[in-house]
DNA sequence: ACCAGATTGTTTGGTGCCGAATAGTAGTGT
DNA sequence: ACACTACTATTCGGCACCAAACAATCTGGT
């Protein structure tokens, strides 16, 4: 049962339209194609506002968040799995690397086992920085869900998790 | 109800459990974290496999691409509208517009009422790329949300579409 | 006619980002 | 002991990206 749709709704629906029309003969799944596209109009919105609202005042890139949260959360990590639990290569994550070491907000430690591998530990001031923006994130997490109710959160967090899912069965082969 | 969740899941049902314990006493809103941080994961994860299975063999960007297939829906754009809707800044459609100039897939024109102003068109060779790209990309939009009925999708792009409405109320103010 | 302010696209400086190539290290088989 | 393969982090080249500064142009008010 659709329900009645807000202004900003009408833009987006509107333009799905047109795309239909304007690819006519193509046969394209648009009802996929909305809800794909939409996936990147949100997730963008959403990071460039907390780039421009939270992470500007603190000089974080967004990356540079996301090593710091992530190594907040699961303690101490190397090198490659926090590429991987970052989503940035492993070019990307010594470059990210390098900035927070100068910032003095993460540091390096050589692995005295495996010589290739280094480990990398938030310093006291990282985990400062992380708490402070923490709240900040969420803030705006809490704000961009406000429209939705508890149980529309979720659904929305299972239907996004059974889409990841996918492509990574996908990526798999 | 909820449903038995597959492997993936669990992982990420498990991480957003430790992450409440870590970070306890911050009194986070970890409903909407989960939700968010799927947005951002599920569209992470997404774009770089159409980047990889599908762009990288044409030689295009994601950017490159959006600008393309913007073109292509609406027309003939001028910079400042084709940047907005892209979701980029005027300094980086500068620069993008530059290699598919250089590409031979799309050309600016001077508009002669005021000369501030570029009017981008698409070039045959450009409308013939999106032509091949573009169901290419729709075929991965419909593998990634495969598991997901018809309601299921709706739904998403409906959710989605109502944090995005919340996200820009944000913006403007 | 003129000036002050707004608008438009470009340039600049610094970071992020990827894939490919590289150097160093570890493991495995012979 | 040796070679071969696999793995790890880094470096490099090229594009993308933003914000801020900029030059060119337009607009409105006087």
């Amino acid at each position: 049962m659709p329900r009645a749709f807000a202004a900003g709704d009408e833009e987006l629906v509107e333009a799905e339209r047109l795309i239909g029309a304007q690819m006519a003969g193509l046969d394209l799944d648009l009802l996929s194609m909305a809800a794909v596209s939409n996936i990147f109009r949100t997730a963008t919105a959403v990071r460039k506002h907390m780039e421009r609202a939270v992470l500007k005042s603190h000089s974080l890139s967004w990356s540079a968040f996301v090593i710091l949260f992530v190594l907040r959360i699961w303690g101490k990590q190397e090198s490659r799995v926090l590429a991987a639990e970052a989503g940035v290569s492993g070019g990307t994550l010594t470059g990210v690397l390098d900035t927070l070491e100068r910032k003095g907000l993460a540091s390096r430690h050589p692995v005295t086992s495996d010589r290739r591998r280094v480990e990398v530990v938030l310093t006291n001031a990282g985990t400062r920085v992380v708490n402070e923006v923490m709240p900040a994130i969420n803030s705006v997490e809490s704000r961009v869900t406000g429209g939705l109710d508890e149980d529309e959160k979720e659904m929305l967090a299972r239907l996004l998790r059974k889409v990841l899912r996918s492509v990574e069965e996908l990526d798999e082969r």
